[in-house]
RNA sequence: GGGCUUGUAGCUCAGUUGGUUAGAGCACUGUGCUGAUAACGCAGGGGUCACAGGUUCGAAUCCUGUCAAGCCCA
């Protein structure tokens, strides 16, 4: 068999376009749905981005996320059909299309036209929708987006009325005077989760203003605010019933004034100034103590302007006394409701004051502050001004400061479910997992009703309609029933505005006018019916959707807690209650290499083209992936992405080059494996075969860096440990069974990583399985992702043998430090290493691999350091750990005690197999070998290294024939690099001539053998080089040596 | 103000139910080795485990508080 040559040198880039161009041939994508039709299911749930935009290196991030398993699912064997999504609703789509018209406000329009709006939003919808493509595409995520569902299909808004008419009977879906955030540009409300989105810390005025009591006009209430504009609709004060506040005098430029305010912020508002406390009372004895309004546009209509208790009030910050507008703060519009307050609607939808604030009529709000501040400093009601920071909310998309801001809005009960969603939510699988509880479970328990409605244009319409004249409702759940209500066929309507508001019909109870609601509902409705509408259920696709329901599994970044996440859990749990997913991986956002957040204005973004276009896409994601847990918020750079090339996949692919180049030299018979008898074989598949036992469980329990991270680890041993040991075994000129059970353990190795490698490095898993297994084997399936995952056999797991490896390698490593140590070059053979170690196991295990050690450290003898005559002296060190453990506090004393006591005894007592007997603070211990760390110190005349329990020993003195053998390899390592100076290829057979000193000579003519089976020589001629060879000349260890080598046909 | 998360070497990260002298990779320095390797081996410098208390024979780890960063809420 013969496999295509790898060239050791990797293009990343041609490399993947290849595969893409073969998956792309071959269809592979639609193969991995097919092949697998009526099996058991596996439901992935696509988050459906927005289009309108270009995709980040986050869209990669969450991709990258998604990808993976779906794809281990289908190598396990389910059915996963992995179908798009595209949100195409809401104001971030509204918000281009104005920037495009240059409109900034409703009227604009609406004078523009709604149906010609909705026509634009519609086409800007997909304007990046071949970017996506292209990067979905280059970056491997497979998903059918030839299928995929957009929101704003007319089938998937039928379905979004069908739950909404649901939660309509069922009393969840209501009409509500509220005070919610409201966005003065938008001209609409905005719900919780997307408020959350905004915020940002500003520095706002804040403002301490005198309102004097009317029945002692020389007493003010001190009042404080941030929002100065909201001051006109002030109705009343709130005070804290149990608040101890004072009433102080203090000169007021030359004139004593009185006020009022909490008793504990008195200094902190009056630092040094001098104030005479008159009186201190509790906050209820404020109550209903009137005072004179700062503005009076407004004539209220109910009684206002007395003091009202509230518990909301603090004394953190301001004075202790609130002031209440019940048209523009939650606990304000609450306050007034619990003490028949008038509510002063002193702004207008814009944002702007209503006319009858003459002096600022038409201002926006916020502007006004400074006006308001101005007015009523000149009326001599201003105390105080200064700038106050703190966190507050900003439009999501047009940044616009928001306004809390009585409107009718149209609300979803999810409050009455809250103890259901946070039960549903305890079942569901949380990677990490304390979102579960943390994060989302807090934003549950805390539950509040889901604010719907969005007074715009794009998006899907409430489908409520209202009696101008008697108010009565109905709500309508599929396109049949309004063709019913309307007495007309209007299944070719289009569901959007402008289209639905123009069907009407006559009032049930009064015989007026039926009339749709203006509003539509909030985007994240949309994404969240999204398992329903997805398959336009109920009215077709009944059995797709019970197929399809709940999903196994979705993944978007943190942000979308209050966002997707959300609205999925929430939904499903009042239509079906019912979980909508089990399992979520839940993204930490990316930042810069520096660790701030990536932002256009700071133009620290990274394109994901740039990265993709150098390191290519499986670098990338590997990146991603073992970078750090999946919840944290991760650095990124360019570089480190570069890393991963330099540190994993050049080691992977060095081993595939390794194999390819020697295997299609030797053509060796068979690539299975079935008893190996060779340790380091032995060795690898026993690891090989933990690696798939533990990345199978990881991948079963959604643990992506466990995963991935060993993988990295295996391919490292494989490469530096394996291939290093058992280079030899490839070279052997014959073709005997060590060498084919080489052969077949690399091979077996490398495919089955191939396979484990696919769900995360896709690409270069396709490169290794096609030219490994299918370009032998074309009964194979055509792709490794068609392939079926490996099967850990346990029959090759041992974890004895893996431990025993294990302290090969440490001691190996022990050796090269004493030979540093002594000053002795590796390819000098020495006489012997000796060692010693702390278990009879391990013992045991020194003599078994006493052959790979001596080949390792290039010695003739690996052996145990003999304790009697060559072991100077014993160290006993006892164990922490254990005798902690075993023995509590007593082990202060029973360590000094053994610390105490003779070391050889302790040795002696200890190897014997007997437990040692201590005594300390009058009482007696059997401390057992285990419990002490008994170490052996080597005579002098040796090189030692030593790390915990081991010892390594090496005899450095050198026989002459050591030194000849020495000098041999000197020379073959000058041959080697003639010959790889010469361009020769590693198989290519060679002719040499050498002169050389004596004694080199010698050494040279003593190992022969040696040297013409290394160098691949067939002739060996002491003589002088002919011109036409490449020649070397050197000195070294005081010989002089001419070698010249030329290629024999 | 509250919640969640994070803080370990210059950088990226491990660190198990508390237990030996806190580790790895990258980077840096020295040195060795090499006909798979963009490598690899060995050694070295580099740490107040954010800080302060507490529990314990023993704390990076458990508890309390503080500080800083990120996200979220009010």
């Amino acid at each position: 068999m013969t496999f295509r040559s790898v060239l050791p040198r990797l293009d990343v880039s041609s490399m993947e376009e290849n595969i893409l161009k073969l998956w792309k041939k071959q269809n592979v994508f639609k193969k991995t749905v097919e092949q697998r039709k009526g099996k058991p299911e596996y439901v992935f749930y696509e988050g459906p981005p927005t289009a309108n935009g270009r995709p980040g290196v986050h869209h990669v991030l969450a991709r990258a996320f998604k990808d993976m398993f779906p794809r281990y699912k289908i190598m396990r064997g389910y059915h996963v059909s992995r179908r798009g999504g595209w949100d195409t609703h809401g104001l971030p789509v509204e918000i281009e299309v104005e920037k495009q018209l240059g409109f900034n406000n409703k009227q604009q329009i609406e004078e523009y036209g709604i149906d010609k709006f909705n026509a634009l939003c519609k086409d800007s919808v997909f304007t990046y929708i071949q970017e996506w493509e292209r990067l979905t595409d280059r970056i491997a995520f497979w998903v059918d987006l030839e299928t995929a569902y957009v929101t704003y299909e007319n089938e998937y808004m039928e379905s979004v009325w069908w739950i909404l008419k649901n939660f309509w009977d069922k009393n969840l879906l209501y009409k509500g005077y509220k005070v919610v955030p409201y966005c003065p540009r938008c001209g609409t409300p905005l719900s919780d989760h997307e408020v959350a989105l905004g915020y940002e810390e500003v520095s706002d005025p804040s403002v301490f203003v005198r309102m004097p009591l009317v029945d002692k006009p020389d007493t003010s209430l001190l009042v404080w605010t941030t929002t100065p504009w909201t001051l006109p609709g002030n109705v009343a004060v709130a005070a804290h019933a149990n608040v101890d506040y004072v009433t102080i005098e203090r000169d007021n430029g030359g004139t004593k004034e009185k006020l009022i305010l909490a008793k504990s912020l008195v200094e902190k508002l009056f630092k040094d100034e001098e104030v005479k406390v008159l009186e201190t009372f509790k906050g209820k004895k404020l109550k209903g103590v009137k005072y004179h309004p700062l503005f009076t546009f407004l004539p209220p209509n109910k009684p206002a302007h007395f003091v009202a208790l509230g518990d909301f009030v603090t004394t953190d910050d301001g004075s202790g006394l609130v002031h209440i507008a019940p048209a523009f703060g939650q606990e304000d519009m609450q306050l007034a409701k619990e003490h028949d307050l008038p509510v002063l609607m002193t702004v207008l939808p814009d944002g702007t004051f209503i006319p009858e604030v003459t002096p600022w009529r038409g201002v926006f709000v916020k502007d006004a502050d400074p006006l308001i501040i101005q007015d009523l400093d000149a009326r001599g009601l201003l105390f105080r001004t200064e700038k106050y920071t703190h966190t507050y909310p900003f439009c999501w998309r047009c940044h616009t400061p928001l306004l809390y801001y009585a409107r009718d809005s149209w609300f979803i009960r999810t409050s009455a479910h809250r103890d259901r969603l946070v039960e549903l939510n305890n079942t569901i699988n949380w990677v990490p997992d304390h979102i579960k509880s943390g994060r989302f479970g807090n934003w549950l328990e805390n539950n509040i009703d889901w604010s719907l409605s969005r007074e715009r244009y794009w998006g899907t319409p409430l489908p409520v309609w209202e009696c101008v004249d008697c108010t009565h409702r109905e709500c309508v759940g599929s396109v049949a029933e309004l063709s019913e209500k309307a007495g007309r066929d209007l299944s070719e309507l289009d569901l959007h505005r402008p289209y639905v508001d123009e069907v009407h019909w006559k009032c049930a109870n009064c015989g007026g006018k039926m009339t749709r609601v203006p509003d539509l509902i909030d985007v994240w409705f949309d994404s969240g019916s999204m398992p329903i509408a997805q398959w336009h259920y109920p009215f077709e696709n009944q059995e797709q959707f019970a197929r399809q329901y709940p999903a196994d599994y979705i993944c978007e970044a943190v942000d979308q807690t209050r966002g997707w996440f959300y609205s999925l859990h929430a939904i499903s749990t009042l239509l079906n209650d019912e979980v909508s997913f089990k399992n979520v991986i839940c993204l930490g956002h990316i930042q810069d290499a520096e660790g701030r957040k990536m932002s256009k204005s700071l133009g620290n973004i990274v394109q994901p083209w740039d990265v993709l276009n150098v390191h290519g896409a499986d670098a990338l994601r590997w990146y991603l992936y073992t970078a750090s847990p999946p919840g944290q918020e991760r650095r990124f750079s360019a570089d480190l992405v570069g890393d991963v090339i330099r540190s994993f996949t050049l080691t992977l692919w060095n081993v595939y080059s390794f194999f390819v180049t020697y295997a299609n030299l030797d053509n060796p018979q068979a690539l299975t494996v079935t008893a190996p008898t060779n340790d380091l074989d032995r060795w690898l598949l026993s690891e090989l075969n933990v690696l798939v036992r533990d990345v199978t469980q990881a991948y079963e329990t959604y643990d992506v860096l466990n995963a991935t991270r060993p993988v990295e680890k295996f391919v490292e041993q494989l490469s530096t440990w394996y291939v290093r040991r058992s280079r030899r075994r490839f070279w052997k000129n014959d073709s005997g069974a060590d060498k084919q059970a080489a052969y077949s353990t690399l091979y077996t190795a490398l495919t089955t990583i191939a396979k484990l490698l696919a769900p995360a490095m896709p690409f270069l898993a396709e490169e290794l399985y096609q030219n490994l297994v299918r370009s032998v084997d074309q009964t194979a399936p055509e792709s490794v992702h068609l392939a079926d995952w490996p099967e850990t056999m346990e029959e090759f797991i041992d974890e004895t043998l893996n431990r025993e490896m294990q302290l090969v390698m440490r001691l190996v490593s022990l050796g090269h430090s004493a030979r540093q140590k002594a000053n002795r070059k590796v390819r000098q053979p020495l006489a012997s290493a000796a060692f010693s170690v702390s278990t009879p196991a391990e013992r045991k295990a020194v003599s078994t691999y006493a052959e790979v050690i001596a080949d390792e450290l290039n010695v003739k003898q690996v052996r145990l350091l003999d304790a009697s005559t060559e072991a100077l002296a014993h160290t006993a060190k006892p164990l922490p750990k254990q005798l902690g453990q075993k023995y509590g506090n007593k082990y202060p004393a029973i360590q000094k005690a053994i610390l105490a006591m003779n070391a050889e005894e302790v040795a002696k007592t200890l190897h014997s197999g007997r437990a040692l007997v201590v005594e300390a603070g009058g009482e007696t211990y059997n401390i057992l070998a285990d419990e002490v760390e008994v170490k052996a110190m080597a005579k002098e005349g040796f090189a030692v290294a030593e790390e915990g329990a081991y010892v390594a020993a090496l005899v450095t003195d050198l026989t002459p024939e050591l030194a000849q053998e020495g000098l041999a390899r000197e020379f073959v390592r000058r041959v080697q690099d003639l010959r790889k100076a010469a361009e020769l290829d590693v198989a290519d057979r060679i002719e040499m001539f050498v002169e050389a000193s004596a004694g080199l000579r010698s050494a040279i003519e003593a190992h022969k053998d040696y040297i013409t089976s290394e160098t691949l020589t067939s002739n060996l001629y002491f003589a002088t080089p002919p011109e036409k060879s490449s020649i070397v000349e050197d000195e070294f260890e005081g010989e002089k040596v001419k070698i010249g080598v030329r290629k024999v046909s």
